[in-house]
RNA sequence: GGCGGCGUGGCCGAGUGGUUCAGGCAGGGGCCUGCAAAGCCCUUUACGGCGGUUCGAUUCCGCCCGCCGCCUCCA
């Protein structure tokens, strides 16, 4: 089964499910009043991966990722917009969701909204004023952090030395500056809803333990997210669903930062690269396998280098779909139907293929060297060393000549890709006539040995995009600049 | 101040108390090829510093140095 980091104990331990065979995750998703950045980025194909691997296994997964619809930073923007808050996040969630549908990152089973659950968050304030855990003032309404158990539990401070680093906000209306808002008090100008405690919105972390609670129920198995949002913004989930006596996650996975020079990528330092530059240069699986390469809860650098050299690892990766002619299908989209499962059902498959046994074995011991990485805390590297060897292998394979053994390694390979979102491509299919004319062309003059006229068709074809490969059909061509590249 | 993370070969990046090796990229040599491309084979450069534990530490412990993060909104 599979071991996860769990940021409440601070060790790798096993997943125990609530529910046997289906997994209950819940993922702070992004708050719209910009465009993601590759920080965003990497959080969402992280969890993808999680999904997806969990999917592989056979495990049902209801994949719960929410969308901040409103909070200061839409407002802010708004306000300096003279436009309303709706229409930014509108016009953010639908770039969130272009971006996601670019990386290939499958659609969460549910995407709630919080403007669609302020009756709920309504309720939940109530219970807890009911409960003599909060209070109303000024400002709006508070929990009282010191009231609940275990507070600190998940950023692995006592309340004490939370105390002293707590920053005073000067004109707080909190009685202890732990506290924090329930519901806020609504301002001139701001949009507000009415409630029992007067006309306001939610405050940001109460969305969260109203959607996550009722959508996936109490004792979910799984809440992610960045590494900063432990605390505060976990550590107060779990605050309130502590206050409820209500159970509520039972892991807690975080994963580590996009860097930029050895800091954090960050809006406020200003130092991010938006999706949408990455994408308009890069090959989004490069993104995908940049991230793979790296364990999540490392950080990354997002370097012109270090996104080069995943291009051209993907490259090899592809090289593999080009050889054994593996159709790759749409990212995010449904698996070849061709594509086998897993060697068990691979050996169903071809079991009267004579000299098939060898690599079936081969291939059954590299998917479980690949299971027995992921299982091992989600350990993406040394899945992928797995995914290169075996490319290499069958490449070996076909170049000894033996073509079974080589398919059913590079379909293996290709299927441990797919556990990771990673779809493989035999690359551009679609030759334009004067490019097919140019290597028609190529392919007389190499057949009557006029080497000089196919050398120069060659530097035509590749003035036109193509790197020429000569093969047992004859020339192939292959893109040679990358999407966008100018 | 409290809590936490990181420092591996040209670059990126795993991992482990001890003989062989992560993996990718780049470099060198070879095979293949008309020449290439792709592929395959071989190959070079490691574990921040100082102590300690140990028969033996990159891996465990302590200290130090350097870098970073959270404690405020943050993916």
């Amino acid at each position: 089964m599979l071991r996860l980091h769990d940021t409440g104990t601070g060790e790798v331990r096993p997943l125990e499910l609530r529910d046997e065979g289906r997994v209950s995750l819940y993922v702070c998703g992004p708050t719209v009043y910009d465009t993601p950045h590759l920080g965003h980025g990497r959080f969402a194909l992280v969890f993808d991966v999680l999904r997806r691997y969990l999917e592989w296994r056979g495990l049902e997964v209801i994949y719960v990722s929410n969308i901040t619809d409103i909070d200061d930073k839409i407002i802010a923007r708004a306000a300096s917009e003279h436009r309303s808050e709706a229409e930014v996040a509108q016009q953010f969630e639908a770039s969130w969701w272009d971006a996601m549908d670019r990386l290939g990152v499958k659609r969460p089973s549910h995407t709630p909204h919080a403007t669609a659950y302020v009756d709920q968050m309504i309720e939940l304030v109530s219970e807890l004023l009911g409960r003599g855990l909060a209070y109303v003032s000024p400002g709006g309404v508070y929990l009282s952090v010191e009231a609940v158990d275990g507070y600190g539990l998940l950023g692995h401070q006592s309340l004490d030395s939370l105390r002293s680093g707590a920053r005073v906000e000067p004109d707080s209306s909190k009685r202890s500056p732990l506290d924090f808002a329930l519901w806020k008090a609504a301002k001139p100008g701001e949009p507000s809803w009415d409630s029992p405690f007067g006309p306001g919105r939610p405050g940001w972390h109460t969305e969260c333990v109203v959607m996550s609670l009722g959508l996936l129920g109490e004792d979910f198995d799984i809440h992610g997210g960045a590494i900063d949002l432990i605390f505060p913004h976990h550590e107060n989930e779990r605050a309130q669903a502590v206050a409820l006596g209500r159970r509520f996650a039972r892991h807690w996975v975080h994963n580590g930062w996009v860097e930029v020079g050895g800091e954090k990528m960050s809006k406020s330092l200003g130092n991010f690269t938006s999706l949408d530059d990455l994408l308009a240069r890069t090959d989004a699986r490069a993104y995908r396998l940049l991230v793979l390469r790296s364990h999540y809860r490392s950080p990354i650098e997002v370097t012109p280098r270090t996104v080069a050299d995943a291009e051209e690892a993907l490259a090899r990766l592809d090289g593999i779909a080009r050889r054994f002619g593996l159709a790759g299908g749409p990212p995010g989209g449904p698996r070849p139907a061709t594509a086998p499962h897993g060697v068990s059902r691979m050996g169903r498959q071809r079991p009267d293929v004579p000299g098939a046994g060898t690599a079936l074995e081969a291939a059954a011991s590299y998917v479980e060297r690949f299971v027995g990485h992921m299982d091992d805390d989600l350990d993406t590297p040394g899945a992928l060393a797995g995914i290169f060897e075996l490319a290499r292998a069958a490449n070996a394979a076909a170049d000894a000549g033996d073509g079974t053994g080589a398919e059913i390694l590079a379909s293996t390979a290709q299927d441990l890709c797919s556990a990771l979102g990673l779809e493989l491509s035999p690359g551009s299919q679609e030759v334009d006539a004067l490019s097919a004319g140019l290597a028609a062309e190529r392919d007389q003059a190499r057949a009557r040995r006029d080497f000089q006229r196919a050398d120069e068709l060659r530097e035509q074809l590749a003035e036109l995009g193509w790197t020429v490969e000569d093969s047992q059909e004859g020339t192939r061509l292959r893109r040679s600049d990358r999407p966008g590249a100018s």
